[in-house]
DNA sequence: TTTTGATAATTTTGTTTAAATAGTCAGTAA
DNA sequence: TTACTGACTATTTAAACAAAATTATCAAAA
């Protein structure tokens, strides 16, 4: 898979994690090259050595956080209880992640119109991989008869995780914005799992 | 109430019908107080004898289009059958007028940051009519026995409409933005019915 | 192969100017 | 006194330019 050296893959995460706490505590913007460089005592170009350039290199931080997040979310929705506590595990995952990372995130805000391709990429890859895992739980539960027969279990994820989404979008609270305020987040959290609450309900008998 | 003369009021209006179709066609931005007073054949000095600048002019149509709005959504919500028929309503009154007006509200996507506070009085205006609404047809039904018991109806009505507002928002499609784009907007309305179908069933005994 | 200092290219920020448009006002007409 | 206007001023927008900050490159050294 990857065509580096031992060292060469060491010293790229060395950069990553040096990223990232930058990225995480100023955002993007105002996060410099030279500084990254000079958190790890390493010249500026040699940044462009291992990455082609700054944004590749904010995405390639994304990515290993989106693969965390991923593998976070499939390993605890390999087996579960109900379909209320795997959707459950799967909002209170997402909002640890998003709390954790909130400032990371900046680069969201900045960039709201045109985000690079390659991060709808990563969006995309986590949206599917939560629409295949919580697709999965819908089938097994309806095969089991514990809620009503779903002809169409995408669709139905689809529709709630746009709903869950849209919690955190409220319309009339001043100051709208696609990415929540950090202080809502908690709120936005209990608002998420009453949802949930009534929608699963309304799949059952 | 109102304290002109009925002349007054009779230029007032004529005015305000000239903006809201130069607001609807082009946009507030590419709108001028000079087009919209040769529209009428008055001088632009007029314009600012009844209403104190471009913005409040704005307004006031959309204060205009909200009561109407309102006036609608309490005729419809006066009386219905079913809790179910009732959301509907409001789904339906609120699809249309957005279409309607699709191009008024550009002002919206422009200002996208900070609205003026007397748009949000505005939204919020309409926002409190659906809930006081909405609410007391929950409690209807609540009472009638039809749904389960509700504690607080206000809390689920803000609830539902948030999950509904949502998913105007897709959180995985290109090109996100507060408002929803044209092309979508029937797309997203008869995703709103489904998940009213399941919302309204979870609250069902 | 990995690293860097020096340098080039680009983006951002700030400034100036001109044009377009918003907004004012003294005065006229009904 | 009320409704209205032409001529004026003030403000905003846009385009053009320069300076500063930052990104990105590259020839050469370790």
């Amino acid at each position: 898979m990857s065509s580096g050296s031992d060292q060469q893959d060491i010293k790229r995460e060395k950069i990553l994690d040096a990223a990232y706490q930058r990225f995480l505590h100023y955002g993007y913007s105002k996060t410099t090259m030279n500084e990254i460089a000079s958190d790890l005592s390493l010249s500026k170009a040699l940044l462009y050595y291992y990455f082609p350039d700054k944004s590749q290199l904010y995405i390639a931080v994304m990515r290993k956080l989106a693969g965390e997040y991923i593998d976070n979310l499939q390993s605890r929705l390999n087996k579960f209880d109900n379909l209320k506590e795997a959707f459950v595990s799967q909002i209170n995952i997402k909002h640890d992640f998003i709390v954790k990372n909130y400032n990371f995130f900046d680069f969201f805000r900045v960039n709201e119109q045109n985000l690079p391709d390659t991060i709808w990429e990563i969006i995309t890859e986590i949206h599917q991989t939560e629409m295949v895992l919580l697709s999965a739980a819908i089938k097994i539960e309806a095969e089991k008869g514990n809620i009503k027969p779903v002809d169409n279990p995408g669709e139905i994820v689809d529709l709630l995780l746009d709903a869950l989404h849209g919690v955190s979008v409220s319309a009339v609270s001043h100051k709208k914005v696609m990415f929540p305020q950090k202080e809502h987040l908690d709120e936005i959290h209990s608002k998420r799992l009453l949802l949930l609450d009534i929608f699963i309900k309304g799949l059952m008998y």
